[in-house]
DNA sequence: ACTTGCCTTCCATTGGACGGAAGGATCACC
DNA sequence: GGTGATCCTTCCGTCCAATGGAAGGCAAGT
């Protein structure tokens, strides 16, 4: 299937990962699937043109200009930079790792993570891509997602912790309450020790674009008061979202 | 020249900027030099892999895959979240703009930027690049670069503002300066009324691999503390780049 | 010295990219 | 409703440039 030249290019790219960030020119064949000799030279034309670049090492690495081109994606074009000034005043608030996560598909996708050194040790990353239903800013993009969505995520709830909702009735009640008080929770769900609140981040006509979130040891003492710092921070990005022209 | 299959397909990506963050197929087409029909089916492929995205306006913009990739460079994937913490902690000590960067060739490159609501307007954003001579970071990096870039540097050096440093003794005595004194200065050089502090980030070796610096609306009354908040978190990055195994 | 793993270069073959042309859709203006 | 602009999409015959096997060169490991 493909084979289309252009996607032997782009098949190269693809094969690096989180896990693969620097790969040598055979790998990245093998990975690919390309014959060794095709690989080369496309490697070649990708480095000349700065989408890759080659480590003294002889490894290759994602280049500079992909990395150029990849902050101009919309994903985070507007959302991040607005919201930007907000997840520093939520951090320095509460000290506690600050998450922006809009939703990709059937899952989270990390736009910005903002952590101090003393924080509850987090999975997540910017740019990694988390279940739906384990995650506090997952259940808010969940619960504002369409049907189709919704149904597809219920229908495979994958274990990952002891305390992860696996059962679609006590996670489509949950999503009901967190429409109805405007915020989610979650408690070690995703991974022990860790865990977290998040709300709704709106957009011009009150369409749920984003979510932003808190994660932290223990939520018993405190959540009122994490909630509603991250409702102003919410409604301050909202504003500024509205105001941004959208250019 | 040119016009191998592969860089017709990074043609069309080029043809994306700062200021061309969404274009429609003939504008894509006209800008990557490409007849339309051939853009047309280079486009279809890249979107189909999720390097470009469509918006419903028809236009097409960055798709979410090469944000991705672009988040694996080495650009930033060891530096940035390593000066991250850090980065926050002086935002939170000086409540002013915190910029990270890198040298790439005979400009700055802005890895990271950290503002609040209330800071100077500043010009730089997350991924642009500046010249050497005229910001607080591009003279830290220009005073440790290798001999040749600095020559080219020196060889022209544009006037931004009235300010801007353009005889090349006087910027070498600066330079100089910066060695020796461990931090970097400019006053209104990139825009006006804006003033700047920067230091130096180093590697396990002792080689500087970035700079951080702070822009404030004026330097003179609280240099000495800026200047030390500065280096307590160039140091602590550097403690952490040492540790970070380098994986 | 032999093997095994990398990387690089060459070049004859051939299959898939190319792009002109034609068709459709949507606007705006007369 | 006609006319002209400007956009997007599809088709298909030609032909050229990507392909990848083969061969050669390093460098390490046994």
């Amino acid at each position: 299937m493909s084979a289309s030249v252009t996607s032997r290019a782009l098949d190269l790219l693809g094969a690096f990962d989180t896990d693969h960030r620097q790969l040598t020119l055979s790998a990245l064949a093998r990975r690919a699937g390309l014959p060794l000799a095709t690989a080369h030279r496309l490697v070649g034309e990708l480095c000349r043109w700065g989408a890759l670049a080659r480590l003294e090492s002889g490894e290759y690495v994602i280049g500079r200009r992909l990395w150029d081109l990849g902050l101009l994606a919309p994903v985070q074009a507007g959302l991040r930079q607005a919201a930007s000034p907000f997840l520093h005043d939520l951090y320095g608030a509460t000290l506690v790792t600050v998450h922006l996560a809009v939703r990709d598909g059937c899952e989270v996708l990390y736009i910005d993570r903002l952590s101090g050194h003393v924080s509850v040790p987090v999975v997540s990353k910017v740019g990694s891509r988390l279940p739906m239903h384990a995650t506090g800013v997952g259940k808010v993009l969940l619960a504002h997602a369409p049907e189709p969505v919704r149904a597809e995520v219920l229908g495979k709830l994958t274990r990952v912790t002891p305390y992860t909702i696996t059962q679609p009735a006590r996670l489509l009640d949950q999503l009901r309450r967190v429409r109805a008080e405007g915020f989610a929770t979650t408690g070690e769900e995703m991974s022990l020790g860790a865990c977290s609140v998040a709300v709704p981040v709106r957009g011009p006509v009150g369409e749920v674009v984003a979510a932003l979130g808190l994660v932290v040891p223990d939520l018993r003492r405190e959540r009122a008061r994490l909630v509603s710092a991250l409702q102003v921070a919410a409604q301050g990005i909202s504003r500024v979202l509205a105001s941004a022209q959208w250019k």
